[in-house]
RNA sequence: GCGCCUGUAGCUUAAUGGAUAGAGCAUCUGACUACGGAUCAGAAGGUUGGGGGUUCAAGUCCCUCCAGGCGCGCCA
């Protein structure tokens, strides 16, 4: 679909010879849309913006979209949709199953890590951010057309079952009976047993060399915390409501069988170097190296992130990676990413972004903690919003707080403030959306019928039209820089659009084609609204 | 020591190098027999941490300083 702002960008540059830079307004005396393309082509030439803006606005034909073309300023040319252009731009988004929004090309394979919890361990708020963050990004990239394969790197391997497992021989535990808080309070037990008592501490470096040489009895107790972490886990996904599921487990375990080729390759080709009894990889700008294999001849975590990429480039055919992580861990994936291009493991044809979030803090601007001060859990926070909300609307506030502000940066979890209905919130949005549900409903019930936007005049009216046909670029937007507060702000400005349409143009109330055509405005807010709503993750009923 | 991130109104925050830095909360003032007021209208609130520089134009780019946070070999 060819959008309105595209065909006056090819029609500026025509006459511009550059790129015009065409912008949404940012105000609304500048018109819809601005250019300062006169400005540049001044400064380039040497001579009058204004003249150069006069000169442009002479040989830009654009009757048959825009009323006339405002010189302000300097030099900026200030553009006005026709209402009847706006009018049949909102009923052609309507029209349209996708709303707007374009596919990205050339069509992608996208590989998404995020959430990524550890077995016998809840979940943390850590895990809220990773988890709500990559649900949206998986939402957003196959809307714009991307086949988006989720990857689940959950903590399942590594040093810790030894003592977990020994902990359990020790107590004689029944597993049948342990559950994720259980096998939590049994971790925290076991690793004061490690610290207490050197002999337990030596038979757990036992038993994880056990675990690694496929030992059948320690292997199945260790599937069995597994399952018993799992079913924790996606009960939370589910309270959620994310899309995860058990396909989209991919273990640190499951790259096992890849650490040693890859060691074995990296060292062959010389890019791998013996460094203080380690197996390493320099790479330019970084003091520290990627610790391949341990002087003990063990495999970490670094290895096994360069063997997710091999497997995810090689075998799942990405040629987008995106990782969901904390803002601390940038350094080692920045790290690995360099490991993985020297190694051509990661073709310049594949890119790779990590969006690193901020840490979750409480109202006194702390890391968030528990009221015992313990480490606070995801179902902790959870539980704490629904104390002064309903689930539903807690949840929506969650996660619009979540979303709503640029990731990196750390942000308070207010509880009392992210439930409000007014304001800046997630359940402001459903609220406005409720409000176009319950309109159109009653029309319904009255046996009112509309057809397409038409006639629209009101100032309020324009407003709505103007910010609805905006859903796409925005879209587009959040899937190409992965910033889901860009939707956020996009969908607040929408439902104070409608707010004020709905304060100020009566639709039942109104007759004939006013009042198909509101009705027809009512319909597409809601649209774009719930369809919005869903990008984030957030439900959007029709009542509240 | 090296590197990365953050600093915008009392609070939470937005802003592809573009016009008078835009919102929300809180505060104050208005609008209710209302298409759900779970709303809307308005006021007040800013030397964008400080100082230089580049540019026709800087919250944004460069340099420097200050404050806070984080990361830097065999844990993840």
């Amino acid at each position: 679909m060819h959008s309105l702002t595209d065909e006056l960008t090819a029609r500026l540059r025509a006459v511009a010879g550059v790129d015009p830079e065409l912008r949404p307004a940012t105000k609304p005396e500048f018109g819809h849309f601005q250019s300062n393309v006169a400005l540049r082509l001044a400064k380039d030439r040497g001579v009058n913006p204004r003249q150069v803006a006069a000169d442009l606005v002479t040989r830009l034909n654009v009757d048959d979209i825009c009323l006339p073309i405002e010189i302000a300023g300097p030099g900026f040319l200030n553009l006005r949709l026709r209402p009847d252009v706006l009018a049949q731009a909102v009923n052609d988004m309507a029209a349209d199953p996708a709303l707007g929004v374009t596919a990205l090309e050339p069509r992608q394979t996208a590989v998404v890590d995020y959430s990524s919890p550890n077995v016998a361990k809840q979940m943390h708020v850590g895990h809220l951010r990773t988890t709500i963050i990559g649900d949206c990004f998986v939402r957003v990239l196959r809307a714009v057309g991307t086949t988006v394969i989720p990857q689940n790197h959950m903590g399942d391997w590594g040093r810790q079952f030894g003592m977990l497992i020994e902990q359990i021989a020790d107590e004689n535990l029944d597993l049948d009976a342990l559950d994720l808080p259980g096998a939590e309070a049994l971790y925290l037990r076991a690793n004061a047993h490690l610290d207490a008592d050197a002999a337990f501490a030596e038979r757990a470096r036992a038993r994880v060399v056990a675990l690694q040489s496929g030992d059948e009895a320690t292997k199945a107790v260790w599937r069995r915390l597994i399952e018993i972490s799992l079913t924790g886990f996606n009960a939370t996904y589910q309270r959620l409501g994310v899309l995860l599921t058990d396909d989209d487990i991919a273990g640190e375990s499951s790259y096992n069988d890849m650490l040693g080729p890859i060691a074995d390759d990296l060292e062959a080709r010389g890019i791998a170097v013996h460094d203080q009894g380690a197996l390493v990889v320099f790479v330019d700008g970084f003091d520290a190296p990627a610790i391949i294999r341990n002087s003990a001849g063990g495999y970490g975590y670094d290895v096994t992130d360069v063997a997710a990429i091999k497997h995810r480039v090689d075998d799942l055919h990405a040629d987008r990676l995106i990782y969901v992580t904390d803002v601390r861990q940038r350094g080692h994936f920045e790290l690995i990413f360099g490991v993985c291009r020297r190694a051509g493991y990661l073709p310049d044809s594949v890119t790779v972004q990590h969006v690193g979030y901020g840490m979750v803090m409480g109202v006194d601007g702390r890391p968030f903690k528990t009221r015992e001060g313990t480490a606070a859990h995801l179902d902790d926070l959870l539980d704490d919003a629904e104390q002064v909300a309903s689930p539903a609307i807690a949840l929506a506030a969650i996660k619009y707080a979540d979303l709503s502000n640029q990731l990196q940066k750390d942000y308070v979890f207010d509880a009392d403030r992210m439930t409000k209905t007014f304001g800046d919130t997630g359940p402001y949005l459903q609220y406005a959306h409720a409000r176009t549900a319950q309109i159109l409903a009653r029309a319904q019930l009255e046996n009112l019928t509309w057809g397409g936007v038409e006639a629209i005049a009101e100032p309020a009216e324009i407003d709505l039209a103007l910010a609805l046909t905006g859903f796409g670029g925005v879209v587009t937007e959040v899937a190409t820089l992965l910033t889901p507060h860009k939707l956020c702000i996009y969908l607040y400005d929408l439902a104070t659009k409608y707010s004020v349409f709905y304060e100020q143009c009566p639709v039942l109330t109104s007759e004939g084609a006013t009042r198909s055509s509101r009705l027809a405005l009512c319909a597409a807010t809601k649209t774009v609204l719930a369809t919005g709503l869903r990008l984030l993750g957030i439900a959007a009923p029709d009542r509240m």
